[in-house]
DNA sequence: CAAAGTTATGGCACCGGTTGCCAAAAGGAA
DNA sequence: TTCCTTTTGGCAACCGGTGCCATAACTTTG
């Protein structure tokens, strides 16, 4: 019995690491030293490889806590998709950022300490935006197929960062205390919101 | 007559340039090569100063185009202390946040220019976080203040990420088109808002 | 087994932003 | 003139990031 394609091993050199070992080890010492006062030489040393290699799977420091968050893109984009058309917009986009909130407790690194690296770190509240922009496209791009308009309309533009202005909220209240529960906190949010602009 | 106390030269060696100097020397660098692409030593030449002296100006490269952000703030804070206590919660702050986007057609270097700048260059867009959450923190303690809570409860923190939602998003529209009216844009914005939660 | 092809590694030099350190410049005051 | 105060600016060093290229480590082919 022949192996399944997908087990014969590919040409050329192995790879000498992989994106969860990296990150694995990154946030051993970001742990230890925090995020700055961990060069990517230290990191390069404790995966045991080159510092050159580390840019061949990440492309920059920044993006290491945020592993692979362009998967984490298309399974947010289905969980909107998932939800009925007859349900009011603005509780089909409420429901799928409530969904995609909803995260196995299992993760790892852990989804809390991945969170509050981020959320925490100066360098990292920077570098956040860019991701944040891709989320709110996501987010843009329903709206508009729902309303049948463009994206880049005044509507989905506002909805993305509103969505995410919510998330944001509920996220540093999560951090404070993390037991809570953080669909919920983010459902208060908008409960909030929507009582404030009554 | 003695000259006025304000008048009369501090001890010590003086001042080589100003904040205003290197803004404009920058921005005049920035618009004919990028912001990437005009390198502090540049700038240092331009200005005619020592790089190392820069530094004593502005704590960053991301930091020139932000101009005096600080000071800026501070009459932010007074726009909203302006608003008559009985207008309603989220009236009041929408109105500050109005007031504060009606800014003189003459600044230097010119408003939209150093918008466009921030707002479409990654640096900077990722930058600019650090300033927005000193934004929001002051739309935050106007809010903790009129319903007499913390600034780091919920509402206040979710008014303060949705006052800049709508900003950033009337700040999108209107750099695809300088001469819409920009306040006229966030009203808009609220408005759409409104109706898309009721 | 040897040669050829493929892929990943990692060392090196280099750039640009940033910081600490410190000597020197440039003014006022005694 | 001397002292005091403040700013400047040069220098070395660190760190993140990139381009370049030789080489290691495999697979495939002959």
């Amino acid at each position: 019995m022949p192996p399944p394609p997908s087990s014969r091993r590919a040409p050329g050199r192995p790879s000498a690491t992989s994106h969860a070992a990296i990150e694995q080890a990154s946030f051993r010492l970001f742990a230890e030293h925090g995020f700055d006062g961990t060069s990517l030489d230290a990191i390069a040393a404790e995966v045991g490889v080159g510092k050159r290699t580390l840019f061949r799977y990440f492309p920059s420091k920044n993006d290491i806590p945020w592993g692979q968050f362009d998967r984490t893109l298309e399974a947010f984009a289905d969980l909107l998709d998932a939800v009925p058309d007859d349900v009011p917009l603005w509780e089909a986009v409420h429901r799928g950022v409530l969904a995609f909130n909803e995260f196995p407790p299992d993760a790892d690194p852990p989804h809390a300490e991945r969170m509050r690296l981020i959320l925490r770190t100066p360098a990292l509240q920077a570098h956040s935006v860019l991701r944040y922009g891709e989320w709110r496209e996501v987010i843009a791009d329903y709206v508009a197929r729902r309303t049948g308009g463009r994206a880049d309309a005044g509507l989905p533009l506002a909805v993305g960062h509103v969505s995410l202005a919510l998330a944001l909220t509920a996220y540093e209240q999560w951090l404070d205390d993390t037991s809570c529960d953080l669909p919920g906190l983010i459902d208060t949010a908008m409960r909030e919101l929507r009582s404030y602009l009554a």
